[in-house]
DNA sequence: ACTTGAACCGGACTACGGTCCGCTCAGATT
DNA sequence: AATCTGAGCGGACCGTAGTCCGGTTCAAGT
């Protein structure tokens, strides 16, 4: 892991080049292009009239009046496509918390990050709740997904600022299983948890990890 | 959650009743009794030729000489047949830590009970790698399978003993989430950290969490 | 404008998980 | 022993993710 430290305000080309959610490629042609606007519109539609959950790759395809091949061409398997969707409100996230002002963006004292990032990382997750469950139940693994790369970076780093020694991104990742979709899903659903009590359980978790005594 | 506290040496009988791995339900007719263990022999042949990524209900029906049908009539689906084949090696360890000898069983001190669970763990999980990472990508919720709700359960009890108050369930899932295996999977091959490395962050998570400062 | 070849496209095809339903037979009852 | 009944069984069937390849179209070079 030798990574140049992140500066922390930074220039908007330095942005964009850091959320790694795909750009539109400008080598993509431009018959390509027009099929992913269409597809990424079909599929917003389709799950928009009939959830996530029974979102078909035929479907889509159908609805974008394109081959199917041309799906999976273009996003690779069902939890990219998924992922493509999430995509624009996934950056509004990612750039409050990592541009965005006080206490969740830059500026605050870490912990109080740290404890913000959990707050608005449920409320963005159950606000979009059965996509990132789709996407998590999809997805070959979900540690490599792009989102949760850039909050595990992210937690990673606030920790450092918190004086946290260890293995960081160990840390990072225990924390980041508290917010995991699949897990939030079971504590609201399987057991009967409230969204409050799960704030709670983060702020716990954070005060415990970063170890104020 | 109103469940009797579960007291530690328990006789025979409760303790297989402590154990929600299907037994063999002894209204079980004697043919279905007999495809049972024809259809597991076959699975853990299949998957000891060609790794568990590998089986194919198909497989494991036409090995057993048995129609499809009786395999999703015996099983449920493919995440109750893995979950069926790693029944055995499961209740040995579920055994070793629930009853087992010191530090892993009753009688050591909670956080070193802890501890040694972690160890304990991993190693268990490395042993049967590709099964339990077949079965965590398969299974509809990771959370409901009863190995993490027996893992879940001791660890609430643990930390109870320890002293720690909070939400001792979400604790629980919090530390889990170390030794889930998709994630030490992806801690191991993705990142290339060694499985000391994970020992030593369960230990210093399990010191973090159980605020021993 | 024309050529060219690489990127793209479509939809038939495969593989696999899971369901369904009519038939069979184990084993309880008399 | 004869009867009965419902658990058990098989395998055809379905829906969906993902692959493949022959034909098509874009756009760069001339």
């Amino acid at each position: 892991m030798t990574q140049p430290s992140e500066p922390i305000p930074l220039s908007p080309e330095a942005r964009s080049a850091a959320l790694p959610l795909h750009d539109q490629d400008p080598s993509e042609r431009a018959d390509a292009a027009r099929n992913r606007v269409k597809l990424l519109e079909a599929a917003a539609a389709l799950i928009q009239e009939r959830g996530a959950e029974h979102l078909t790759m035929d479907a889509v395809a159908a609805a974008a009046c394109v081959g199917k091949g041309t799906v999976f061409r273009r996003f690779g398997d069902r939890a990219g496509l998924l992922l493509a969707v999430l995509d624009r409100t996934e950056r509004e996230f990612q750039d409050a918390f990592m541009f965005g002002p006080p206490p969740l963006g830059p500026g605050a004292d870490p912990i109080a990050r740290l404890d913000a990032f959990g707050i608005a990382s449920l409320r963005h997750l159950l606000d979009n709740m059965n996509l990132y469950l789709e996407s998590d139940r999809q997805a070959a693994s979900r540690y490599a997904a792009p989102p949760r790369n850039v909050r595990a970076r992210h937690l990673s780093l606030l920790l450092g600022q918190a004086g946290v020694d260890g293995d960081l991104e160990l840390l990072a990742q225990t924390l980041l299983g508290t917010l995991d979709a699949t897990f939030v899903h079971h504590m609201l659903t399987g057991r009967g948890s409230t969204a409050q009590q799960l704030e709670a359980g983060w702020s716990d978790v954070v005060a415990r990890i970063t170890h104020r005594c």
